[in-house]
DNA sequence: GTCAGCCCCCAAAGCGCTTTGGATGCGGCG
DNA sequence: CGCCGCATCCAAAGCGCTTTGGGGGCTGAC
């Protein structure tokens, strides 16, 4: 059923019955009734494609995910964010669209998107530090949203992001004031914004308690269970070990649980763990008591919000490019706990 | 720059201009070469709402992701399955459209997508036993493949689905061997066809063997790392606990082994563990030598091959419904060893 | 020299919708 | 009574593309 069907179908012109539909006013309220009954018992649904053609808007907005082919990672935040967004867009009467695109070609999909008009606007995921990204965008006239910061790009854009220096600071002191001085931190990779914030938030407070920050110490890589527990296990194997770690996620976080576990140290007692938790809804930090001392902070909340930002944007082009900071509060688990006298190797040498 | 402009720049008619890039005979090679690189120089790409329009065809496909309100869980395959699917979307020119939809919401979603002609085919996600879906995509007329299959649905079908029931047959079989006759099933919610699938697989090895399927050793819920902890967790505090379990995710694996080394038992040595493994890109089973014994599947490649059975019946729509079904072998790892003399339990008291 | 037959190319219709610019009919005001 | 203005509705253009249904012009055969 299209409109001229159903236009014919009322007696009516297909002007009337779109207007009708669309909450126009110059149509009596009678008329605007029987047209509504006529298409909701018909199931009548605009075609997109030519609302769009008519209208110059496409009621979609874009997600690129990158997918490099050298460790073809898929970011285990990605789907909760991607939620977290969707019920913005659905809510709005908008789509969402996904490319999945290889690292080295997400400008032309850009450029693409923008040329065959498939969207009104973009989230962009996962800003380095320098991101040649928002430049592009906003050459092209796309509105876009991002989802984390680029420390090195001057002219305003629109973000959501935590903070995750602070988040970190607070976690650092927080391992600080149970005494712990030989404090490990597990980052993600450095390219990545948010884990350059983490460690200047970690430099920041252990400078501030005057403690020495570790090369061997901090490592950044891409956030698996299995770098968590390598690198854990090689540290704690150190002749003077560290007694906490701060970690970048709680897949990370489980991984340095098993290597503490296969010393037979203790979590929360011999070694103390918080770990960044983005409250995935598949990787609930433990029950009513969470398991992992953790800055918690939901990424599917920050996909909501970074889709409402960027529908307003969509609305009204000239208007201000607004942004958020979300904060993460350190929630209190039983993985950290006061630092142990002896110190965890002599512990594990027993 | 839109078609028009083109081809007045080209001084061509607008015909001629889309018969060259869409590769139609009646058009000189001469003709064809200046076309091409005027459109590559200008960076022209026909307007996809416009294509649409004019064709009928959306060049694009949907996925409808369930978000229950009540566990609002995203299932964590998803990202890497989407990750696959949009691979063989992008080689073919097809956009990627997703909805997440509240899980009472679904059939008006898919009349709605079909009514608004958004997407040209669809993939079904986490099919139940008795699947209402797959009727009414049929009633629609929109092709679609479905990722897993419905034991109800009698008429033929598209899917791609994992050979869950011989994997954890074959599972089980090898517990069995190595002496473990307490084993323990922790499945998916069984409203799901592939957890219905993984237990007869189970019973029906345990049965060849004439080994107990007890009750209070199989359990069903959404699959999260509480979930195997608990489960594990009370079910070797059993006066007679189980000396293996067999599980239906990494996810819970990890629950399970955390249960596990919190009661100072050996994983591989006092209890032993298979999982179900779906390849998740940011949680690999370990580096070289696999950490938990499964059944491997990668999902990611599901996606590929879901995607590319719903493009083929799209391109060709009166023809024969394919299917796939992904053998999961058994890789081993450090999860599985010989049943203990002593019982778990003893061990535990020691 | 003619004319059929090809090659190339073009004008215009049409996809389903919105929107501009009227048309029609009615009551009310002067 | 005549005219204005308002409330309703409609015809048609236009969004950017594909595709149908023609033609011109050139070649080669007769």
């Amino acid at each position: 059923m299209n409109l001229k069907e159903l236009a014919a179908h009322l007696g009516l012109s297909q002007t009337t019955v779109s207007r009708a539909l669309n909450g126009y006013p110059e149509v009596a309220e009678a008329t605007r009734k029987r047209v509504a009954d006529a298409a909701e018992q018909h199931n009548y649904r605009p075609n997109t494609r030519a609302k769009g053609l008519a209208t110059g808007r496409a009621m979609a907005v874009g997600h690129v995910i990158p997918t490099s082919t050298r460790h073809e990672m898929v970011n285990p935040i990605f789907g909760d964010f991607i939620s977290g967004a969707g019920e913005t867009y659905a809510r709005n009467g908008y789509d969402m669209v996904l490319s999945m695109v290889e690292d080295g070609d997400q400008a032309r999909v850009y450029r693409e998107l923008k040329a065959k008009g498939t969207v009104d606007g973009l989230i962009l995921h996962g800003p380095a530090t320098a991101e040649p990204r928002i430049g592009l965008l906003r050459e092209l006239g796309l509105p876009f949203c991002v989802h984390g910061r680029s420390t090195d790009e001057r002219a305003p854009y629109s973000w959501v992001d935590v903070n995750n220096k602070s988040a970190f600071e607070r976690a650092t002191e927080l391992l600080a004031d149970l005494g712990h001085r030989r404090i490990a931190l597990l980052n993600g990779l450095e390219a990545m914004d948010f884990a350059r914030r983490r460690r200047a938030g970690f430099e920041a407070a252990m400078s501030a308690r005057a403690l020495p920050t570790l090369a061997e110490l901090m490592r950044s890589q891409e956030m698996t269970e299995t770098y968590g527990f390598e690198s854990a296990s090689e540290m704690l194997a150190l002749p003077d070990p560290p007694t906490a770690f701060l970690v970048s996620s709680m897949i990370v976080a489980i991984g340095v649980r098993r290597a503490v576990e296969e010393l037979g140290l203790s979590l929360g007692t011999d070694v103390s763990v918080i770990t960044h938790d983005d409250d995935l809804s598949y990787l609930r930090n433990g029950g009513e008591v969470p398991l992992f001392t953790a800055t918690r902070s939901s990424v599917r909340e920050a996909g909501r919000i970074a889709a409402q930002l960027l529908l307003d944007q969509i609305a009204s082009p000239g208007g201000p490019l607004r942004t958020r900071l979300l904060e993460a509060p350190l929630v209190h688990g039983t993985s950290t706990g006061p630092a142990p006298r002896a110190t965890a190797g002599a512990k594990a040498a027993e």
